[in-house]
DNA sequence: TGAATTCCTACCGGGTTAGTAGTATAATGT
DNA sequence: ACATTATACTACTAACCCGGTAGGAATTCA
């Protein structure tokens, strides 16, 4: 029951375009060296987040990745549902995941933990991840 | 990030226990046959739920299985972090799951998706699940 | 043209999952 | 005593997934 390290690192991408992106392209380059990530790896997420429309790519010299929307109009799920899946913890719960819904005893307490899944990961903007993120760089001024 | 296989049938099992396991031990032999799992399989499942507490092993003929506490003295996460082991969603909120903590801008939207998890299999019983699956199948009759 | 970038596809080593298999050990019923 | 019925323990395995690595093609800018 683990998110995986594409999942963090596609989390990551994206707070780290909000945060190096506001007028011009992010190269992944540049996001992976920042991020200590491997830079190909990277590339495949990066990919992978703009065919799920999330990031609009820009080839060539000075290309790079920006934002398709505002930061408040993403939600934590929308990135994680891209590189992870449904997040659902059994597909069972997903449409055509089992033949004998009818008959599962257990099938209540599946649907209500990737419900309290769901919403959880929907009340979490990119915005809100970055201000958090923000907040806490802040903070360490101080240690 | 799923539930594995092992999960679900230590909970279906857990199940089938308190259904079938009121007075006497309840032998894996018919278990696996109820609930249509290799019996080799949950033999190791139920040796792992008996290891960790939640069950007593008798041997021999007329052997089995029992509960060691009330049925709603279980948590369903209670017998799923047997088999799954923490349930944490990244190893990072784990204790001593990642050296660099003061750093990381995202380690709170982790520690929430975690408590959200933990709180939510913490709050249904072994007894909840039982009768869920018991009007369930009451109902059954109607359809 | 040359450098920088994304795009696409193939490959791979290591770990996990969902079992299978065989044998040892213990308790019961007759 | 002994056959039967259980659990206990350990080893093995085929298939899959994860986290990359690698190489080159296509595109754009200066």
């Amino acid at each position: 029951m683990k998110i995986s390290a594409k999942g963090r690192y596609a989390l990551d991408l994206m707070i780290d375009v909000v945060q190096h992106g506001s007028d011009k392209c992010v190269s992944i380059k540049e996001s992976a060296r920042r991020l200590d990530i491997s830079q190909k790896y990277l590339e495949q997420i990066a990919a992978q987040l703009a065919k799920g429309g999330l990031l609009r790519s820009v080839r060539g010299s000075s290309g790079g990745y920006t934002l398709t929307r505002k930061p408040h109009q993403y939600t934590a799920g929308d990135i994680l549902r891209i590189t992870e899946g449904s997040l659902s913890p059994i597909s069972c719960v997903e449409v055509g995941g089992c033949e004998k819904l009818s008959e599962c005893g257990t099938i209540d307490f599946w649907t209500g933990f990737n419900n309290v899944i769901q919403k959880y990961v929907d009340s979490v903007t990119l915005d809100d991840l970055v201000r958090t993120k923000e907040e806490k760089a802040g903070n360490n001024y101080y240690i």
